[in-house]
DNA sequence: GTTCGCGCGGGAATAATTCCCGCAGGCGTG
DNA sequence: CACGCCTGCGGGAATTATTCCCGCGCGAAC
């Protein structure tokens, strides 16, 4: 993991469309290098896959909603349900065990807010073991998620 | 977008290095016009582009953190300095403008919590405006954020 | 009813790119 | 020095993207 390497995986976080050659020639790098080091990098796993950034607004997506979560139960089973319960919505996009005051956060995205209302019915009044959820409406995204700063690594 | 376009959305999010031949022969459709639908949607602007999925781990980032930030006044003036300053810092990878208790919400990657313990002082701490700021820990993700739905569009 | 235009899909040809191989050279380390 | 490691170069095969052309179905206009 270069100087190189952090670059490389920068410009692919960024766009990964370009052509080896033209990556190779924004790096300084022959095309082969430049083609052997994205291979390393799949290999090893620091490259997990690629996938298409898609506009949420053009999907009609206009409401985007933090929910935070408190079990009535710590225990282990209550938060094996809880997870498991998690991965079959796939109205929630993410899902995070916190520390702190509310033990998870979800993310939610929704059309609109009657649809919303839907989710919050169909999909998270049934997670089970929920003793409290408090929702966070995101009025506009003012930075958007476009991977992890790869420079120190 | 009707049926096809869905498909293909929601397969291009989970993967976007499979060749258009095998997505056409997934939806049961010609290469030429799998490859048409794509073009569309990128010249609508559905999807915005393309971009290499990273393990944070494999990155050394093994601390991700959700900030909740109140501002010392909502003015236009100081939520515009607030939001540039944000643009400035590599090291926030997200924020929000939220409804509720907090004004803001960002997420912050970091290598460990010294590293965190870094960012806050050199970047979050510099943020100007700012009157409260709370930071949440991630202990686990349970579910990642792999796109939107696009099933309802 | 016919005819035109239009959107969309299929198939094949063509152009571009990826992928994989071997080889020689530079460079730092033991 | 010898060794491992990475780079650049080149070639060649396979895969893939891109384009072109044709045909079908459908609706509108006359």
């Amino acid at each position: 993991m270069d100087r190189a390497d952090i670059a490389l995986i920068e410009a692919l976080q960024r766009d990964s469309s370009r052509s080896i050659a033209e990556l190779a020639e924004a790096l300084a790098l022959s095309p082969s290098a430049c083609h052997r080091r994205i291979r390393a990098l799949e290999e090893k796993g620091v490259i997990e896959g690629y996938a298409a950034r898609l506009d949420p607004h053009r999907l009609g997506l206009t409401v985007e909603v933090f929910v935070e979560i408190t079990l009535t139960s710590q225990s282990r089973e209550a938060m094996d349900r809880f997870e498991r319960a998690v991965g079959d919505f796939d109205d929630i996009l993410e899902c995070h065990l916190m520390s702190g005051s509310a033990d998870y956060l979800l993310r939610v995205a929704a059309a609109d807010l009657g649809q919303y209302d839907a989710i919050h019915r169909d999909c998270l009044a049934r997670l089970p073991g929920v003793s409290a959820m408090r929702s966070s409406f995101s009025l506009r995204r003012i930075k958007r998620f476009a991977g992890y700063p790869a420079r120190r690594a």
